[in-house]
DNA sequence: AGCGGCATGTAAGCTGTTACATGATTAC
DNA sequence: GTAATCATGTAACAGCTTACATGCCGCT
């Protein structure tokens, strides 16, 4: 699964120009892939050279031009082929565990700190995709219900061993170093 | 957090060699954090270049020379500089939840079978995950142990989602492919 | 006879990020 | 007046992966 293959996904569903693909990274997509504008644009710019979708230029007013991109059959064969492809595993980087991780290293009190970020920070997460997922669930698809309630879930698991790990460490809190 | 980062907190526990180092991310730290050899070599390479980590090459009955590395004083001046930076957002990207997101231009019963697997694998996972936490919960620290919990209570979320998700599309199975 | 574990390393290439560059409109 | 939203794009570079290359030992 790469960039363009979320782009054709996308497009699949209508057309759309490079900010709006944007747009749904953060709101629907962004618990399981996000990329920056310097991945969109470009990647839209070769799709569209190999003729997998086509560009459409609309004049607004009051706002800048848009691109508008539809896929064409080229790219709707070429996102089947993606969609039958082997599944790869996911990828997972988290840098809150690694400092969890080597936390022996460091101090209670800035750990803790760190987890009451991470906490409030998946919260906010968390109340983005259940506004997603109970404004839209009439229209959704099965599956796609099912990678929201994914989000969901993972975040609220997260947050709840967060917030017991924050209980535990003021607990132990008096030691301010381990040595273990 | 770096593939540098990491290796840098492993040798604070002490020497390890290129293959030690790869085995240490896929049994404890796998569920953050994986690279491959392609990275670990070239990386201690580097990192024995700025005089971070040094090396102690040993040689072995029976088995390949092994080339230990220790960390200097500089490393450990270097790892601290990590520990108290700012933390970056975690990265998540699941080829798994693209298929579900995507699911409505695919079939019930291969998205069935996929969740499936899916399932079985991270069942695997999160045994290996037990298994280190019961086998070592007495000399860990206690941050360390709360990095484990993320790990086992983050799988079982997931499978659990995967699970309820399997028996919601096979009592729609007749459908085959939907219409939203 | 062959596979899995132990052990190290390189080269080419892919995929993405960061930082830069631009600029109008709308809401506070 | 100033921040946010809408909107597009490029260039340099970082940081990995994949595939290749090597070779012995112990088990079945």
């Amino acid at each position: 699964m790469q960039a363009k293959d979320i782009i054709l996904g996308l497009l699949m569903q209508g057309p759309m120009s490079g900010y709006d693909i944007k747009q749904h990274y953060e709101v629907s997509l962004g618990h399981f892939f996000d990329a920056s504008y310097g991945s969109v644009y470009p990647t839209l710019k070769q799709l569209e050279k190999t003729a997998l979708i086509e560009k459409e230029t609309i004049i607004q007013e009051g706002k800048p031009n848009k691109n508008l991109y539809s896929i064409t059959d080229q790219g709707k064969e070429q996102f089947y082929q993606y969609l039958f492809s082997p599944i790869q595993a996911d990828i997972y980087r988290s840098d809150i565990l690694a400092r969890l991780y080597f936390g022996k290293f460091g101090d209670a009190q800035s750990l803790i700190e760190r987890l009451q970020e991470a906490v409030i920070q998946r919260q906010a997460q968390l109340a983005q995709l259940e506004h997603a997922y109970h404004m839209h669930k009439q229209d959704l698809s099965a599956p796609r219900l099912i990678s929201l309630q994914f989000g969901m879930e993972d975040y609220k698991a997260q947050i709840s061993v967060f917030q017991k790990g924050i209980q535990y460490l003021r607990s132990e809190e008096s030691f301010e170093f381990w040595e273990r």
